[in-house]
DNA sequence: ATAACATATGTTCAATCATTCATATGTATG
DNA sequence: CATACATATGAATGATTGAACATATGTTAT
């Protein structure tokens, strides 16, 4: 997918004038599934519905139909972003008869976005 | 945009039987606005081309055409995505000549990435 | 088994977005 | 001022995506 065809360069040549520094870049960027990986994790944290389901999972373990209830949307578009989230292994849930709760999977989710958080609120 | 219409509750009752449970979310959930910037925040990590411009950043500022060159892609596209997380407040610029070098704003970048990457390396 | 309810899923559609291409702007140099 | 180069920007386009709607699945109680 990365090309770095160094021989080609025409225009720009700073590069050339750097090359130990670009070797020592390209050992420590992460291979492609990595970063794959990364971004579609933090492509969850990237819509307001799904940030404020996570909020409510902040503080307790809740059904789907009150999240829905509690953000003003329909069951359905809910249910679809809980599954994203579930996918994504930042939420898990518990059957308990025809209701099903959710909470959040791990520590990780509520550091990432208090970071997120102090980030925003300067 | 958020409604919370308790009283034409039908079906799912269960947050009836705990309504200060729901004061108490309702209180302890951010505002729209911040809860839109704070999703806006993540967009710009949810992008791998972003990703790895920022991975690039970590280690040195950089021009654009550099930029470009490591990622195997083109000036343009690279300047559009640079345009975007300056705009989100996540890189900054200097001017050197023809030369436009870029750089991490600032380290709350550096630790939002690192959790996430914590998180995928699982 | 049937009805009622909670959740999940498939499809569709409008909106958003990343990239490309063409072109403009800004900067140094001859 | 003209040329070369580095970067920025506007328009067009194909791909992705969030939500709506309809419907299916799973669970409980009668």
């Amino acid at each position: 997918m990365v090309q770095n065809n160094f021989e080609d360069i025409e225009r720009c040549d700073y590069i050339h004038a750097r090359s130990e520094k670009v070797e020592e870049l390209d050992q420590l960027m992460p291979d492609d599934e990595k970063l794959y990986n990364l971004a579609e994790l933090f492509k969850m944290f990237g819509d307001s519905t799904r940030i404020r389901i996570l909020f409510v999972l902040f503080e307790s373990e809740m059904c789907v139909c009150n999240i829905a209830q509690l953000l003003g949307m329909t069951q359905s578009a809910i249910s679809h972003q809980l599954r994203a989230l579930k996918q994504s292994g930042l939420v898990k849930y518990r059957r308990d008869g025809k209701t099903v709760y959710y909470s959040l999977a791990d520590s990780h989710v509520r550091t990432i976005i208090n970071q997120g958080f102090e980030h925003v609120c300067e």
